[in-house]
RNA sequence: GGGGCAUUAACUCAGUUGGUAGAGUAACGGCCUUUUAAGCCGUGAGUCGGAGGUUCGAUUCCUCCAUGCCCCA
């Protein structure tokens, strides 16, 4: 094999360089952007227009060739004769390759066939492509490497582009939306003393001049009741949490949360917020309440059903689940059981009543045992919720514990449960506890996976093809 | 952690019931001044993911490993 395609090009590159002219070329402002030219044509006719983009394609014609260039996603054809760009910058065509970037300017035309094209004047080579770009027609689909050079997959999968545009959006929709409602963004530690706020492992890390291990977030959650002690009534933040566990469809080891606090308000005004918000943000994403997702037809105009936790374990799986020995029996017997009567529950709940749940849904009041953080109800029920749909749990809320003993108890509990093996129990606290024992008003709290929202407005059936850079193992 | 599938040219894919591989596009050379998956003529291109094993002979069969995808725990 002698053919070396790095090889070529870099020759060709020697080539600019030996006629004195910088294959990499500097500030090629002001640029009009090919999307306005596209879209504006009439009034661009005749007029002199500057661009930029890469070349996507190249048809010579002898005496004159035909590119296309893009910009984002957007292909404007320029057009380059012989007798306008002269003799030695038409030779220099042969030192351009698919995937340089370069810079043209010149009168907008139509062709003979009606494409929108620019007769290029003068040309500049403003960076030299080395590397061949996967071919046009067929795109990139070999999927480790779209992640791994998430570049490419953007310069040939158009529509990729737009998975990120929506996400991009659906992020700045519900900041605006926060905005709007009078909710403040704020930002609190991503490395903590201990790993609180939901029940996962964390990653753990260490601080050398302090000596300490810290811990990557597994939740906000802790560091926000304490800005609501403070007498913040109406947070939010939107970002990263990291959680040590398994890559899947639809896990990540770091994903993005938007997480809020609303004092004075229970669980209760979430559900009513949580159907609004997601509602309308699907809607100005979509341009509709009903949304196809892998093949399911979901309507997401509020409001959305509320089954009760109990009800549910009942009607879907049959089950009682406060019976802790038959709900014991059940678990192992279709092979999903844990060490403790609370994995159990989480297991059946996960994998035997989510899938059974299609379109948008409250599943509420969650069993204590489930929910250290939450407040009581009745003797052994939270005042919890999540919003499930099509059998993806988007986030989880509840009204916040905000009894000081109450919240040392479950956490002794939960101490009980890492004793007895559960490596995803709540460590005890007690400084979030003297935090609440300064009086934390009555506080409802709401966390959404972004990713998954994103996932289902997309359409998209792996959380991987809604993070720019997912993890992946080392090559 | 366990199971299944995948890995062949730069890209997308064929293929070989075991005899060291093909196409389209891309590349290279030539022709062509309104083409657009441009066209025409010609040329070259591969450790068939890696390492072992079986065999006269392995890209193909077996084992292990790597990476990815999916399922399960």
């Amino acid at each position: 094999m002698s053919e070396d395609y790095h090889q070529i090009r870099k020759e060709k590159l020697k080539k600019w360089r030996e006629a004195g002219i910088s294959p990499y070329g500097a500030r090629f402002l002001p640029l009009n952007s090919l999307r306005e030219i596209k879209d504006n044509f009439p009034a661009w006719e005749g007029k002199e227009a500057r661009v930029a983009g890469r070349i996507m394609s190249i048809r010579e014609h002898g005496k004159s060739a035909f590119m296309d260039i893009q910009q984002e996603s957007i292909r404007l054809q320029i057009y380059l004769r012989k007798d306008i760009v002269g003799e030695d910058n038409f030779a220099r065509l042969g030192w351009l390759d698919l995937g340089d970037v370069i810079g043209a300017e010149g009168e907008i035309f139509k062709t003979r066939s009606g494409e929108v094209t620019l007769m290029v004047k003068s040309f500049s080579l403003l960076s030299k492509c080395l590397h061949p770009l996967p071919q046009k027609w067929y795109g990139l689909k070999d999927v480790e490497k779209r992640y791994r050079q998430r570049y490419l997959d953007f310069l040939v999968n158009p529509e990729v582009r737009n998975i990120f545009l929506t996400r991009s959006k659906i992020i700045s929709l519900l900041r605006r939306y926060l905005e709007e409602k009078g909710f403040t963004e704020v930002e609190t530690p991503m490395m903590h003393i201990l790993p609180g706020g939901a029940l996962a492992e964390p990653f753990v890390t260490h601080h050398n001049a302090l000596d300490i291990d810290l811990y990557l977030r597994i939740a906000p959650e802790l560091y926000l009741k304490r800005l609501i002690v403070g007498g913040w009534e109406k947070i939010y933040e939107i970002n990263r949490s990291f959680r040590n566990e398994g890559v899947s469809p639809r896990h990540n080891p770091e994903f993005t949360m938007l997480e809020l606090y609303w004092a004075y308000a229970d669980y209760q005004d979430l559900m009513q917020f949580t159907q609004e918000a997601l509602s309308k943000i699907i809607y100005e994403v979509c341009k509709s309440y009903v949304i196809e997702y892998q093949g399911e037809s979901l309507d997401v105009s509020p409001p959305w059903e509320r089954i009760s936790f109990t009800h549910a374990f009942k009607e879907i799986a049959n089950l009682d689940w406060r019976d802790e020995k038959e709900v014991g029996k059940k678990a192992s017997e279709w092979g999903i059981g844990g060490d403790t009567p609370g994995k159990n529950l989480d297991a059946i709940f996960k994998k035997k009543i989510l899938p059974h749940i299609i379109q948008p849904t409250f599943i509420y009041d969650y069993p204590r045992i489930l929910s250290p953080l939450a407040k009581g109800k009745e003797e052994d029920l939270t005042e919890r919720f999540q919003p499930i749909i099509c059998g993806l749990e988007l986030g989880n809320a509840y009204s916040e514990l905000n009894d000081p003993r109450e919240q040392r108890e479950r956490f002794i509990h939960q101490r009980k449960e890492k004793e007895s093996g559960d490596r995803e129990a709540h460590p005890m606290d007690e400084d979030f506890v003297q935090a609440l024992e300064y009086g934390m008003p009555p506080v409802a709290g709401l966390g959404i996976g972004i990713d998954r929202l994103v996932m289902l407005a997309t359409n998209s059936s792996s959380i991987r093809e809604v993070i720019l850079f997912p993890l992946l193992r080392p090559e």
